[in-house]
DNA sequence: CCAGTGACGGCTA
DNA sequence: TTAGCCGCCACTG
């Protein structure tokens, strides 16, 4: 673990460290505020990566649909949804609940 | 070195 | 409207 490309994975857990508790956000609106637009897979990757890393709170991390599509890295699969209510996010059929109201974009919330 | 895959997203048919 | 394909970047085999 040099450097360079670490760069892209510490921003993935500083924003995911900051989003507020019952708030969730996608990975394009990460990859966005990044500055990697279009390479949402890559915030994937990081979190995969800070799974084992760091507490980061990698189940406020949806795709775009709001659905649970990381859950199976959790271990068990429902961990993740078990995780997001004890935030305060509803969630059914492994899907955010009112995603949109609880969508936290750093790029507009932070910035 | 080349090919396949992956926690996604946007476009086209 | 829904379904399918391509594009993005990194890692593994």
């Amino acid at each position: 673990m040099a450097a360079g490309k670490e760069n892209f994975f510490e921003n993935v857990y500083e924003v995911v460290k900051l989003i507020p508790k019952g708030r969730v956000t996608s990975y394009g609106a990460i990859a966005a505020y990044l500055g990697a637009k279009g390479s949402a897979r890559m915030v994937g990757w990081a979190l995969i990566a800070s799974q084992p890393f760091a507490k980061i709170p990698a189940h406020r991390v949806v795709n775009r649909n709001g659905l649970l599509t990381g859950k199976q890295h959790f271990g068990e699969l429902n961990a993740m949804q078990v995780r997001l209510e004890q935030d305060g996010v509803k969630v059914e059929q492994d899907k955010v609940v009112d995603f949109e109201k609880l969508f936290w974009d750093p790029g507009k919330e932070l910035l």
